[in-house]
DNA sequence: ATGCGTGCAAATAGTTTGCAGCGAG
DNA sequence: CTCGCTGCAAACTATTTGCACGCAT
């Protein structure tokens, strides 16, 4: 997620890169974390919590991030657009990037697999809890 | 999952198998398939819907049942106890039983990890979308 | 009579949508 | 002026909770 790319990417297509845009792809830039919708309006004071999803919307419109809807809970979004897998923490439901070579599948599923989510617990054994 | 079995425990710590509760207990045994609580609702004619909440979340408690939240829509339920995966078809959102050794996690990864779910397509290319 | 269970209705959480008004080109 | 964007409020979906009544023991 580049700043630079989204604006020129903007202005092509006739949209503006608001203030409020803008803070959403700066925090998004800055973070490695996978926030959700609430997380990003706080992080952001971009204005209305429906801005936010405006904009998350449109980001994935243009291919800049990935909706990872949670089960039971709130989305979370991804701007690293790299392929990668994704562990979540039964304890703290909080998202964790796996690398592709962690996973191995059988040839009789690999094919039509696109992404593959572990439910575990934190690397770290996970404060939070 | 058995009626019987559940019968026996439901009596022994002084709960009722109701008309409604068997009749949910009745469906899971005979579906293979991974029902929504609406889907349950539907099937039974079991009364309220937040009885079928009931029944699901006691059967959970008995260790009967898993429920599976799925990302951005409904809980599907889950009566087979035996360790599998889960393929969920992106298409039509159903759920597939994936065995156990259809995936491989690296050491660094696998102790930590109860369920792996794999987000991909139908085995049979999915008719319903 | 005791108390579990049902089922209605209301509350809740996350998200989406409709719409009036503002502001940029 | 035109059109996109914001932000409020209302709608919506899935689920949970409170409570009064009913039935089994």
């Amino acid at each position: 997620m580049d700043l630079t790319d989204v604006e020129a990417e903007l202005k092509a297509k006739g949209l503006l890169l608001t203030p409020q845009r803008r803070a959403i792809v700066e925090f998004l830039c800055s973070t490695h974390s996978h926030p959700t919708a609430a997380q990003v309006h706080e992080a952001t004071g971009a204005g209305a919590l429906s801005t936010v999803y405006n904009t998350l919307t449109l980001l994935q419109e243009l291919g800049r991030l990935h909706e990872l809807p949670q089960p039971g809970g709130e989305s979370r979004f991804d701007p690293n657009m790299a392929p990668h897998h994704h562990l979540r923490c039964m304890d703290c439901s909080r998202l964790h990037d796996v690398p592709m070579n962690a996973v191995t599948l059988t040839t009789q599923v690999d094919h039509r697999t696109a992404r593959v989510t572990l439910e575990g617990h934190c690397p770290d054994g996970c404060a939070s809890v």
